[in-house]
DNA sequence: CTGCTATTTATTGTATACACCAAATCGAGC
DNA sequence: GCTCGATTTGGTGTATACAATAAATAGCAG
């Protein structure tokens, strides 16, 4: 309580900091993608570093991170904001995914034991749990959760890690353009899938995923918001 | 040439402190790419700052950036050094060119016209050049340089930054296993897929982009050097 | 003379101070 | 009374000082 407590808050060990950033990062990350943070919301440096008790130096260093997995957006002089997704990225992210995750299943397909395959219905479980206890947010990220996963499980590390920055993304996307009181997902969808994995039954898998793609992208409403600089030549029909 | 002088050097404006970040970061990463910068080379931030005049503190923040991009390694407490790609990520970058680059090549038939199609020959006409002139490294990046440049014509930036992450690693690949004398792409390669793209025959690229891909893939040769931590049961025979 | 331990040194990790810029606010002129 | 300009303020960009740690080295004991 006193004054003379604070500076005895034990230095943490160089190798702690790093999980601890670690830790920020997830925090931060995962507040952006359950929409705790909201598109737009601006992230100052004082403050975080205040909130999590580290120096600016390593807020900057998170931040950047996360810049570069666009999901906060770093405008020079002004600091960093919550990314708002615009209508053509979310377009590039969806054709990206059908791209690299339909690619993927052959191999996913190839590879799937049976511990894979339970952990994924495990996964696929706690979605649905979520999903019916109103925490779609949640949801949303363990959704993303398994799409990585599944990605992970083709072997290829580097498109894995692709399909992860291309799910966080989603996430933000389907947080702004969704629409309230329905998933991308559907509940069962993830299930079917794992049942064509688990028989190896690739290219069934392939045209699955490519449906299930398709149907999380047409359940948004992408309008674009033209909230900030709205084109006065449209808007009074010049 | 005086000591006195050092001071007189004008403080660079902010904004044009941003330019040269990125200068800095290109100077870098083009370094490493060509091979300047050989796997495993230590960059230790003092000697980078001291070469580009700038304080530690933005030497970081480029590193922090190559490492994203997996171009050096960053280790705890031992500092940045270039990335020594390893076998298995070498067939996880091809394996993942093969299928985004040859995924995305019906969109860029689509979208070919006589512009991009000229400035596509002039960078491959470049190429060949530095190819003549024995700038193998040169060759190598201006190559990759083409795949970018191909995959921007696609219209879907986020794919096409992730073929740009890819070719860098491809260069650094080339560099370490690829044989002197014997570039990855065949010098006419790229004029005769321009050819395909501009008759709008995206499907025949995309078969001609796989054979080209597995073309340099297959001219490498990647046997692991295990330098570090040799398997000692198996050098001895045991 | 060899192997272990203590000390030194080199280099990164972190915090903080200062410089700089942009937006917000207040004041003056029209 | 409203608009435009000067001043203040909030917040980022950069450099630098200090703390922490791992590698290198030297010293000591067996």
């Amino acid at each position: 309580m006193s004054d003379a407590q604070a500076p005895i808050k034990r230095r943490a060990s160089v190798k702690e900091g790093d999980e601890r950033h670690e830790a920020i990062y997830r925090a931060v990350s995962d507040a952006i993608v359950e929409q705790r943070l909201k598109p737009g919301a601006r992230l100052r440096e004082d403050a975080l570093s205040e909130v999590f008790g580290i120096s600016r130096t390593g807020i900057r260093k998170i931040l950047q991170r996360l810049a570069l997995e666009q999901l906060v957006t770093l405008t020079p002089r002004r600091g960093a904001s919550v990314t708002r997704p615009t209508a053509d990225e979310a377009k590039d992210v969806f054709d990206a995914r059908h791209l690299i995750e339909c690619g993927l299943m052959p191999d996913v397909a190839r590879r799937m034991g049976e511990k894979e395959a339970a952990e994924l219905r495990d996964m696929a479980r706690q979605e649905r749990q979520a999903l019916r206890s109103g925490q779609q947010s949640v949801a949303i990220r363990l959704s993303a959760d398994f799409h990585v996963r599944l990605a992970q499980l083709s072997g290829n590390a580097t498109l894995a890690e692709f399909v992860e920055r291309l799910c966080s993304r989603s996430s933000l996307i389907l947080a702004v353009y969704g629409h309230r009181g329905h998933l991308g997902c559907e509940s069962h969808d993830h299930d079917d899938l794992i049942g064509y994995l688990e028989t190896g039954n690739g290219e069934r898998a392939k045209a699955f995923m490519s449906r299930h793609l398709k149907t999380i992208e047409s359940s948004l409403s992408i309008v674009e918001e033209k909230s900030e600089a709205p084109d006065l030549r449209e808007v009074f029909r010049l």
